[in-house]
This record gives structure tokens, C-alpha cells and sequence, in this order.
RNA sequence: GGGUUCGUAGCUCAGCUGGUUAGAGCGUCUCGUUUACACCGAGAAGGUCAGAGGUUCGAGUCCUCUCGAACCCACCA
């Protein structure tokens, strides 16, 4: 070893030695962690090193165990999230999407993506963490490649797949469809219009899409509106008159406005489900730049809020507008930009995913998952029971670019799907792909598998990966992804090789601010793991972290309550070189040839070490690390320092053996949490090992 | 509207399946620089565990309600 025991020669040392590497020819048993792969648009937040301190503690404890551990990182290519800080990086060069064409713009984007890769992984080395990196693996791979080509093949042969006009939540400033749990909701105060349709008043909070009313709606119990259920009237448009029905529905809440809607089956989640129902036509009246079409005469070219406000004066001279009142409501807003999203009709690519769902479902029931905290497992299924299907493209140039091969350039512009071809090569010349590309989750979903190997095509080395290591022991996330990650974890791992992702799914609190907010770059309220790292040192602020990572409860923080807790765990990190200084350094030889003599105060700390021992292997068992680490601080401290150590300076020689033992084995206890601090001191045992990491887990007597 | 979680010392929080005088860190106060450590040691103050009721021999821990905080899901025409 590195006669500096700096962290980076330490890791260098372990990598080296390869104490990281997984075995597949190994006897011993195995345990599997996942790394749920971080998105590549930025450094390491707070939370990815949390869940990543939480992954490294207890692969290194299970290794320590005995175990043949896999620890697999990765990353995720993030698709819409990569693409809009992509977009705005090379904005501020003056560059754009259309300047720079599809290829050449993706060639740059892989640049960049190797560029913020490189502080990841950078961070990852810096924090200690002790995953195989000869298996790590990004979602754009050769590998994850096939498996969402044999993913989307087999959907399609199966019939599981369809595309068509859908109403889809429309992100004007990505320029995608997004998925309603992509959706944020944002307090505004906005107006309540009442207009005349004929001889009906009804309230709305978009005048705008008027022009896309195919019908009107009352419900079918609303005694107010019965006679008028079915019947036609002449409705004054700023387009000029238009007929227009009374439709009766339930989707009608009485109680809002006059009990009378307009249905804009073009624009509106609810109205296009009625429109469906009463076979009406659907007219667009707002495009996916979020702007009027020519249907809206003079307001055409202009965005939704600017048309709004302009017509009003129009409305209100024709009589059509009686009157306005104030209205609070929530918009939906894109979680990723925040801009408004516009509920419209769009061409998108789906997956049924009913049937897959229930097979989910019982798969939970079963019980064969251990959730953390367990109340997930009801949440799950919930939303699984109630599940729609899954819209899977997305217009976007970063991800995986969905197989469907058109063979003409006319056919791929109309998404004529008849002759089209499922291919992840070109079928030959004149042959045209379609534009799109896959959501980010039809590739995560398969992670558990596509790290692996699966599917393997030659029956190689990637099947005795599948069998040793899958299903997964470990697998850890933050609970904003459950539905889009681990729920479809669930589904795709069982539908495909008709078992579990994980044996044990740990859900971990989120780190907040101490208002309680999230944190974001818009907030500007995040706190970097390397500001800790820098004050205090990687084993503190790991430990820091420990104390945080609670399933399902979120933790407040803010800089000075983390430096706090840095600080602590830095003084104890201290204490404990200054212990092994003591026990170590300063050893005092026996002055005679004598057998060391045990007395009382020995025996105490060795039953002490005993139940600590046995507590802190119980913690680790049950993922309670804040528990272990409370254990530990506890004895090494309060037990061990002040108390054993302090009675042993009067017989000094006699308590040597004991004093070496119970600071070797507190070393190991503390190896998965402060792994460079507890291999650093390690190395100042005459008798040892090469390594702290290759040493035994204390044995408990039960 | 449906659901989940939380409300414990000045602050940030632990407290597993109910069991003796409710814990930690930081902060505050007193004392102490004896050769592991002042990034230290010895000690102290500080809580009717949100409130009310219930189950129990016994509740911070279980149940009900009230008040307060946060989050998730759905809807928002």
C-alpha cells in the first residue's frame, strides 16, 4: 500500500486491487445492488450522495459478510432534462437545433455528455463508492440499445403497441408530449368568462379555444337544462354563426359555473373523453408551438394568453361576453421548464399496458418485495389498478430513437404505419425512421435486466450474469419516481423474465430546505455534496448523511444544520485517530516477561463490543443505518474512550490485547460508513490483512 | 375531493413489534489545560412527548376526534 494515506491513494489502492469487482464464478453467495443511474445533466446533488453513501455502506458490510457483492453503477441519458439544459448550453453559443441538423447536434450533445459524466464520476471515486466499474453501463448503450429494440419488438408483435391522435399534455418550449406524472401543478389567478351560446350562458376560463366547440354539455340530471338536452341551436362565434348541439353527460359538474360547458374535445382532457363518447369532431385550434391555428380568423399566429386578451373586446361588442369574475385554479405547468402545457391532440406511440399492470399487481400482493417503508406497497398498487396507457414517444433528438422504418419519406410524414418495418438498422435504401424517440422510462424500466446482459442474444456470459445476480438484493430511489421507475420496474421485470427487480425496494426521505421546498436550480436553495465534503471531509459527511437516511422521511436541512452535523462527525472521525494514536502509536511494551492480565474493566468492554456488535449487524440488516451509526458513535465514544480507554492508563501493558482487539473490530464496524478513515488506521495493526475491506464481520453469538 | 406522513429539550432530529427516572448532536451554564484527543474531559440546566378522550396492570409508542405542518394522487371546463 501507498505509504500516503491520502483518500485518493486509498481508493486507487482498493480499485486496483480490484476489491470492487463482482465474481460470476464466485461460490460464495451473492448479494446485488443497483445504482439507481443519475441523470446526466449535472453534478451529484445532495441526494444522489445520500443514496449513494447508503448503497456503498451496505455493499460494504455484506462484502465484509462474506458476500460475492455487486454493486453496478450506471448512468441515465435523461431525455427531456438532458436535451433542455443541452438546448440552453448551446443557446448561449449562439447555436440551435436547426442551425446544427440532427447529426451534428447529437455528436455535440454526446460531447457535453461527457463532459458532465466526467464530474460524476469524479464525484462517485471522491465519495468512496465501491462499485464495479468494469460493469457500469449508460442507458444509451449497445447493450440497453438492444434490450428496448427487443422490448419495443416485442410489444408490437404482440399488439401491444399503437400509435395515433391522442390527447397528450403538450410542452410548447420542449416541444414534446410529457406524461401527466411529468406535470406540475401551479396556483394562478385567473378570470371565469361567461359567454352566450345561444340560449345558454356557460362558464369557461379559456375563451381562446372557442373556436374548437363542437358541442355543448349539461348533465344529464340537471333538471334546469333538460329541454334543451338534444336539441340545436345557432350560436353567434366570432367566426361567424354555427350550429351546435346540446349533448347531456355526466362528466358535468352542475355545481361549476351555470351547469352548461362548451366541449372542446381538441383542448381538454375531460371534453375529449365526452367527445369521444358523443362522436364529436375535433377541431385544433391551438398548434404545438402554443399558438391559435388559422381556424381562429384574425387571433391565428397568436400565442394563447395574447389571443385571450385580444378578443376580448370583440366578445364583449358582439354581446357573446356577459360577464367576467375572478377565478383561482391550478395550472399544469411542465416540471422541467415550467412553462404552461397545452392539452392537445398529437400523433404519439402507446403501449396497452393493462393487462401488464394486473400481473404487477399480484406480483406485489404476493408479497415477495419488501417495501421500505411498507405503505409503498399500497401506494403502488393504487396507481397500478388505475393505470392508463403509457404514451412512450417523445419529440425530442436524445434518447433511443424509436425502430419503426417508414418506407417512404411521404409515409413517415403521414405516420403511415401499414408497410412500416420494426428494425434497429435501416431495412435498405429509400428506407425513412421515424422521427421520434423513446420516453427515458422505456429504457430505465428495463434497467434491473439491460444491466445484466438481457437479452442475450448468443447465450454468453450475460445469461450466468441474469442467474447469478438477478433478481436484485437492493435497490434504493427517492419516492418522486416511484410510479415512472419503480412501478414500471415492477411490471417490465415480471413480464419479460417473470420475476421480481428487487427483493428489498428502500424508499429514502428527500433532503429539503427548512421551509420544507424541494431542492431545485430555480430555487437556487441546493446545497452541494462537495461543500461538505470540503469542510469536514468524505467520512463525515457520509456519516452526515447517514443520520438522514430514514425511509420515507424527509430531512429539513440547511448549511448550517449539515455543518453541524459535519462537524460532529469530523470531531469523532478525530477521536477516533487519536484512539488508534493511543492504542497504536503510543503503545507502551511490557516492561516484563508477563502474560498480560485481564481484570474486570476488560471484560465490561468486550460484552459492550459484544452488544454493540450485535446491535449494529441488526441495523445493517434491517436498513437502519441511522440506528448503526448512533451505536457505534455511542460505544466508540462514551464507552470505549472515555470510560475503558481512561482506566487502562494505570495498567497499561495488561489492557494492550484488549485494546487492540476492540479498536480492530471498531474499525470494521465503522468500515462501510468512514471507509477511508477506518482502512487508513487499519494499516497501523502489525498483524492484519491487506486491507480493512477484505477482513471478517465481527461474528454475533444470538 | 382521495391518500400518506409528521407535530418529542432553544435549534435539527432519534426513539424497532407499548414496559423501569424520555435520548443525541449543536447551543447555553459551571468546572478542568494529569503525556491519545480543547476538533477535549467532568458536570448542570432545559421537555405536562401538539391538545382531548379511549384501550391497557402500564402509552411518546395502539385507537378515535380536534388543531397545526408538509407531501402525493385526482379534478379544476
Amino acid at each position: 500500500m501507498n505509504s500516503k494515506f491520502d483518500d485518493k491513494n486509498i481508493y486507487n489502492f482498493w480499485e486496483s486491487n480490484g476489491y470492487f469487482n463482482a465474481d460470476v464464478k464466485s461460490q460464495k453467495p451473492t448479494y446485488s445492488l443497483l445504482m439507481p443511474p443519475p441523470n446526466l445533466t449535472g453534478e451529484l446533488h445532495l441526494g444522489h450522495a445520500m443514496q449513494h453513501s447508503v448503497l456503498d455502506a451496505i455493499a460494504r458490510f455484506k462484502r465484509l459478510q462474506g458476500f460475492n457483492v455487486l454493486l453496478l453503477p450506471g448512468v441515465d441519458h435523461a431525455g427531456i432534462q438532458f436535451e433542455s439544459t443541452f438546448d440552453k448550453k448551446i443557446a448561449r453559443e449562439k447555436l440551435s437545433k436547426q442551425k446544427l441538423g440532427r447529426d451534428k447536434w447529437l455528436e455535440e450533445a454526446w460531447k457535453f455528455k461527457d463532459e458532465v459524466y466526467k464530474s460524476v464520476s469524479h464525484t462517485w471515486r471522491f465519495l468512496g463508492i465501491s462499485a464495479d466499474w468494469s460493469r457500469e453501463v449508460f442507458t444509451l448503450d449497445e447493450g440497453p440499445r438492444r434490450a428496448v429494440y427487443f422490448q419495443f419488438k416485442t410489444f408490437w408483435d404482440k399488439g401491444l403497441i399503437y400509435k395515433g391522435p391522442y390527447i397528450v399534455q403538450w410542452c410548447p418550449k420542449d416541444n414534446t408530449a410529457i406524461e401527466n406524472v411529468e406535470l406540475e401543478y401551479e396556483e394562478r389567478k385567473e378570470k371565469l368568462y361567461f359567454l352566450k351560446y345561444g340560449p345558454l350562458t356557460l362558464a369557461t376560463a379559456r375563451p381562446e379555444t372557442k373556436f374548437g366547440d363542437t358541442a355543448m354539455a349539461v348533465n344529464p340530471n340537471d333538471k334546469r337544462y333538460k329541454d334543451y338536452v338534444g336539441r340545436e341551436f345557432e350560436i353567434e362565434t366570432l367566426a361567424g354563426k354555427k350550429k351546435m348541439q346540446v349533448i347531456a353527460d355526466s362528466a358535468v359538474d352542475p355545481k361549476f359555473g351555470t351547469g352548461v360547458i362548451k366541449v372542446t374535445p381538441g383542448h381538454d382532457f375531460t371534453d375529449y373523453e365526452i367527445g369521444k363518447r358523443h362522436n364529436l369532431p375535433i377541431v385544433t385550434v391551438v398548434d404545438k408551438h402554443g399558438k391559435l391555428t388559422e381556424i381562429a380568423g384574425k387571433y391565428a399566429g397568436m400565442k394563447v394568453l395574447e389571443a385571450r386578451e385580444a378578443m376580448l373586446s370583440e366578445l364583449k361588442e358582439k354581446g357573446i361576453l356577459v360577464k367576467t369574475e375572478d377565478y383561482v385554479h391550478n395550472v399544469a405547468v411542465c416540471e422541467r421548464c415550467k412553462s404552461v402545457v397545452e392539452p392537445l391532440i398529437s400523433e404519439e406511440w402507446f403501449v396497452k399496458v393493462g393487462d401488464i399492470a394486473k400481473e404487477a399487481i399480484h406480483v406485489i400482493n404476493a408479497d415477495n418485495i419488501k417495501f421500505l417503508p411498507k405503505n409503498y406497497k399500497k401506494i403502488l398498487v393504487e396507481w397500478l389498478d388505475s393505470i392508463h396507457d403509457w404514451c412512450i414517444s417523445r419529440s425530442l433528438w436524445w434518447g433511443h430513437r424509436i425502430p419503426v422504418w417508414y418506407p417512404s419519406a411521404q409515409d413517415a410524414r403521414s405516420g403511415k404505419v401499414a408497410n412500416a418495418k420494426i428494425s434497429l438498422e435501416s431495412p435498405g435504401k429509400g428506407w425513412v425512421q421515424d422521427e421520434q424517440v423513446l420516453d427515458t422510462w422505456f429504457s430505465s424500466g428495463l434497467w434491473p435486466m439491460s444491466t445484466l446482459g438481457w437479452p442475450s442474444g448468443d447465450k454468453g456470459a450475460f445469461d450466468s450474469d441474469l442467474a447469478k445476480f438477478f433478481p436484485w438484493d437492493f435497490e434504493i430511489t427517492a419516492p418522486e419516481i416511484k410510479y415512472l421507475w419503480i412501478a414500471r420496474m415492477i411490471m417490465l421485470s415480471k413480464y419479460f423474465v417473470d420475476d421480481i427487480p428487487f427483493k428489498t425496494m428502500f424508499f429514502h426521505g428527500m433532503l429539503r430546505d427548512l421551509e420544507g421546498r424541494k431542492f431545485s436550480k430555480s430555487l437556487g436553495n441546493g446545497i452541494e455534496p462537495q461543500y461538505l465534503i470540503d469542510n469536514w471531509g468524505v467520512d463525515a459527511t457520509r456519516m452526515a448523511l447517514y443520520t438522514y437516511a430514514i425511509p420515507g422521511r424527509d430531512g429539513r436541512v440547511s448549511r448550517a444544520t449539515l455543518d453541524e452535523r459535519g462537524k460532529n462527525f469530523r470531531n469523532f472521525g478525530t477521536k477516533l485517530r487519536n484512539v488508534a494514536r493511543y492504542i497504536i502509536d503510543l503503545k507502551q511494551p511490557a516492561t516484563r516477561d508477563q502474560r498480560p492480565v485481564e481484570n474486570g474493566d476488560d471484560k465490561k468492554i468486550i460484552e459492550d463490543l459484544e452488544e454493540t456488535v450485535k446491535k449494529v449487524t441488526k441495523n445493517l440488516e434491517s436498513l437502519e443505518l441511522h440506528l448503526a451509526v448512533e451505536e457505534i458513535y455511542e460505544f466508540v465514544w462514551h464507552k470505549f474512550a472515555d470510560k475503558y480507554i481512561e482506566s487502562t492508563k494505570q495498567r497499561r501493558a495488561d489492557a494492550q490485547p484488549t485494546l487492540e482487539h476492540v479498536l480492530k473490530q471498531v474499525l470494521i464496524l465503522l468500515h462501510p460508513f468512514m471507509p477511508f478513515l477506518t482502512e487508513e488506521l487499519y494499516q497501523k495493526f502489525e498483524v492484519k490483512r491487506e486491507s480493512i475491506m477484505i477482513e471478517d464481520w465481527p461474528i454475533t453469538k444470538i
